[in-house]
DNA sequence: TGACGTCGTGTTTTT
DNA sequence: CACGACGTCA
């Protein structure tokens, strides 16, 4: 802990006596433990040897990592840099620093070694990988630059670069090798093409080649040469196991092989490791992540001391137990079930769209009802959190990110502030790799992709075939790509052939990148970057006058804010750190917790964040779960665990909700811009129908109904049944019996399109409804049968019955709503049509002496809002 | 060489 | 749809 400084001129008092000290600290270790409840407190104060936490969503577990350093430090006397935590995103890692500084102070909490193990791995490297000959100035190259530079090697080995001889299929399977310790170069694994097969051992001795020239390693060599060096240089292993003394791994679940054998390392001196993790929550298999190792932990410490954090301080009980009924369904997962002393909660709201827009819809008019917004139709508190909530407390999730536009695109028309977390990542954008690419090219003479990458841009005439010529040389002449630009600037090593203007274009860009060099570690790293984006041209290509210019121009700005932030480091330094860190962050890390927005995210990315809110967008098969879930549990023999993985992450999903749960899907999706029908996903009814409203199971047609469904998803209007799902997966569906309708049977949904659209046309869309009141009703008029019910019960409306009933009995065809005088024709969220603006939703409709006035928002953006009186305008019921 | 159009093709999630 | 590969023309 910080003293004071001594004041000479002041009396010393005289040193505590060791029962005094003793008696400071126990109070101490009091106050650290005295919120916590006594299976944290057991984990906080449990600090020597192994000790595994197996913290359920919501149980505290961040409170209890930094709690526990508070205890190491402040009890126990360990040094703050003696710590080591190692978490799994940069986020994850500045949140628990900034727990731990409110808990120990400024300047002993930042002496807490936190990091990914990327992160941590890099540095270790930069310090000491020379022993096993990784150079100290390495470059990370991320998942694009490994692309450009396996591009270069099929171009090279003639193998056309498509379907699985894509480049990141290619770098997929060597990453999968790399993941499980397996020597790439050395696999038995080909990829058969027309007239052959490709070696992926011998791509992948190229690409390593290349990396090794290039100065440069990848994510996976990343973590592969850290173990390599803590195996192969003993004297460098055991100065970190004596100065990272204590070790905490949080996501214990979602480390690879090579994570754990690093970690394991580590700890072999000591011991003291302490692991926090949830088997429930193992969303990275597809990246190597391996569950067994929080599985075996207790085999691989049989001394350990395992907790197990199972309250939940988050979300409410009825939230829990709709998790617990999606994840309880895996085979692969240790029993345990969280509860809360929260109380029951709101039940889970369900709407089924009819396509992704009007899903989008659905979302921000629920969220301008919660958030009391303009167009909110709610004038009444209607439970604990309408109206009344904030847009930074609601969050919108979905599978990919593919399905954020729609919602975006409603969000804008709504005037609905959010903040989109992943996606097209900040320093994966175009003109920002350029600029980093440029900085690279300073640091280093070797490293091609930076430098192909930038040669020609802007603009300098140097072509593919100059870039050729520039690569082959330097292979054939042992060059370095600098040195290869310099030979093709004299003439010399073979290239000697091309065209003195392309000669002149080279020299040009020698100059440049020489000019610049110079200034390296003179000016201040953002007035170096100023100097970079002038002197290449590259601020006036983007000076263009278009808009898009102007947008990349404005990230470029971003960049240089960011790189003010090393301002206490030397320019030289500042580059490096700059150069290192952008390689290693994602922009999961942008998330802003306190911009007053909604957030969209995915749920891989909304893992270990809360909302009192939360939207989960597209629950429909092959959606979430992923198609190639589906598929791999349709395999001969099956593979299970995709599934149980895309379950797990629905666990991750719903568990983010601290009160409010909506959950959507829509019955038609455009995919890849083809129309696709969706059938519900298997989570929504694996969610007990009484958590929810709007339930999805019809009584008495479970799994043991007469058909072996697993569900119902529609019946039309004479209560028949027009579908359903198969234990297995497929869809079943009844024919409607008229002339030339396809007939009862099986499909399967992702398959048989044909048959899906005849399931579709035979009776009512896939997502017709039973309501609650008995009623058939079809859930892609608007609203579902809940939703018209709520809507009716605060509308006051007599004689609405819920579920709308006449709903309609055949796709596409809508009864019309009859005309009574001194009653609303339209009512907020019907879906219309106007001959001249197109379709639209209605936000309001109000009743004037003699007239309706309502207000649609057209789905037309450039037509937008516009409030019309029935009477006048010729507006219909879509 | 580079600008521009057409065609084909693939799609999760991220350090 | 959205992006990259490839062909054509200036």
């Amino acid at each position: 802990m910080p003293l004071p400084p001594v004041d000479p001129a002041s009396v010393a008092p005289p040193p505590p006596s060791a029962a005094e000290r003793q008696a400071a600290t126990a109070a101490l270790a009091e106050r650290i433990t005295a919120n916590l409840n006594p299976e944290q407190a057991r984990a906080v104060t449990t600090t020597d040897g192994p000790l595994l936490i197996l913290a359920g969503a919501g149980s505290g577990k961040t409170r209890v990592l930094a709690h526990r350093v508070a205890y190491l430090v402040g009890v126990k006397g360990v040094r703050p840099w003696q710590i080591l935590a190692v978490t799994f995103t940069n986020r994850a890692a500045g949140e628990l620093r900034e727990r731990i500084v409110a808990l120990i102070g400024e300047s002993a909490g930042k002496d807490v070694q936190a990091g990914t193990f990327h992160a941590l791995c890099a540095r270790v490297l930069r310090r000491d990988g020379e022993a096993i000959g990784v150079r100290r100035n390495f470059v990370v190259y991320d998942t694009d630059d490994q692309q450009a530079l396996m591009k270069q090697i099929l171009g090279e080995e003639d193998i056309e670069a498509k379907g699985a001889t894509r480049p990141a299929a290619i770098l997929g399977r060597i990453s999968r090798a790399k993941n499980e310790m397996v020597d790439p170069t050395a696999i038995d694994d080909f990829i058969p093409v027309t007239g052959g097969r490709v070696a992926i051992a011998r791509l992948a001795t190229r690409y390593q080649e290349r990396l090794e020239r290039a100065g440069a390693l990848d994510f996976d060599d990343l973590l592969l040469a850290a173990v390599r060096l803590f195996d192969a240089a003993p004297e460098v292993l055991a100065r970190y196991q004596d100065r990272w003394r204590y070790l905490h791994v949080d996501e214990y679940q979602d480390t690879n092989r090579p994570q754990y054998l690093w970690i394991k390392a580590l700890a072999a001196k000591h011991r003291n490791l302490a692991v926090v993790g949830d088997d429930d929550q193992s969303i990275y298999g597809w990246r190597g992540a391996d569950i067994r190792n929080i599985l075996d932990f207790e085999r691989d410490y049989p001394d350990a001391t395992v907790v197990k954090l199972e309250q939940n301080y988050r979300s409410t009980q009825l939230i829990l137990d709709a998790a617990h009924a999606v994840v309880s369904r895996n085979k692969a997962r240790t029993d345990k079930k969280l509860w809360t002393a929260n109380d029951g909660g709101n039940s889970i709201r369900r709407y089924e769209a009819y396509d992704e827009d009007d899903e989008a819809e659905w979302i921000a008019r629920r969220i301008e009802d919660l958030t009391g917004g303009r167009g909110s139709i709610l004038t009444r508190k209607a439970d604990d959190v309408d109206g009344t909530v904030r847009p930074l407390e609601i969050a919108v999730m979905y599978r990919m990110n593919a399905q954020s536009r729609a919602i975006e695109e409603a969000f804008l028309r709504y005037g609905i502030r959010y903040q989109i977390v992943g996606g097209t990542r900040f320093y994966q954008r175009r003109e920002v790799k350029d600029a980093l690419a440029y900085l690279r090219v300073l640091r280093s003479d070797s490293d091609v992709v930076s430098f192909e990458r930038i040669i020609n841009v802007p603009a300098r005439s140097i072509g593919e075939k100059t870039i050729q010529a520039l690569r082959g040389a330097a292979g054939r002449e042992g060059l370095s790509t600098w040195d290869a630009v310099q030979a093709a600037i004299a003439g010399t090593h073979g290239l000697d052939v091309l065209a003195s203007r392309t000669r002149n274009a080279l020299t040009d860009f020698g100059i440049l990148v020489k000019r610049l060099r110079a200034r390296v570690g003179v000016l201040p790293l953002p007035e170096l970057l100023d100097e970079v984006l002038e002197a290449s041209g590259y601020r006036a290509m983007l000076a263009d006058g278009s808009e898009e210019g102007e947008e990349r121009w404005a990230n470029l700005l971003e960049l240089r804010a960011v790189t003010t932030r090393y301002d206490d480091l030397s320019p030289e330094d500042a580059l490096d750190r700059l150069l290192e860190e952008t390689a290693l962050v994602a922009d999961q890390d942008s998330y802003e917790g306190e911009a007053d927005a909604v957030t969209l995210i995915t749920i891989h990315a909304a893992k270990g964040l809360e909302f009192p809110v939360v939207f989960i967008a597209g629950l429909e098969e092959g959606v979430f779960p992923t198609s190639r879930s589906i598929d791999a549990e349709r395999e001969m023999p099956p593979r299970l665990e995709p599934m149980e993985e895309e379950r797990r992450l629905a666990y991750v999903g719903i568990t983010r909700a601290k009160r409010r749960l909506y959950v959507t899907h829509a019955s038609r999706r455009v995919f890849r811009g083809m129309g696709q029908l969706s059938v519900p996903s298997r989570f929504l009814v694996e969610i007990p129908a009484e958590l929810m409203e709007g339930p999805l199971l019809v009584e008495g047609e479970g799994a043991a109904g007469p058909l072996d469904l697993d569900f119902v998803f529609g019946r039309n209007r004479g209560g028949r049944l027009i579908g359903g799902v198969r234990p297995g997966g497929g869809a079943y569906r009844q024919g409607s019996g008229r002339p030339g309708a396809p007939a009862d049977g099986d499909f399967r949904p992702s398959r048989d399109l044909a048959a899906r659209r005849g399931a579709f046309a035979a009776g009512a869309p896939s997502g017709s409804l039973a309501s609650p009141g008995g009623g058939a009703v079809s859930a892609w008029d608007d609203d579902d049968a809940a939703d018209a019910a709520y809507a009716a019960h605060l509308d006051d409306e007599p004689g609405r019955a819920p579920g709308r009933p006449g709903a309609p009995t055949t796709a596409g065809s809508r009864p019309p709503r009859p005309i009574v005088p001194g009653e609303r024709r339209f009512r907020d969220g019907d879906r219309v049509r106007h001959p001249r603006f197109g379709g639209g939703i209605v936000v309001t409709s109000k009743l004037t002496r003699s007239d309706e006035e309502v207000t649609v928002v057209f789905t037309d953006p450039t037509v937008g809002r516009k409030t019309m009186l029935a009477s006048i305008a010729s507006l219909e019921l879509a």
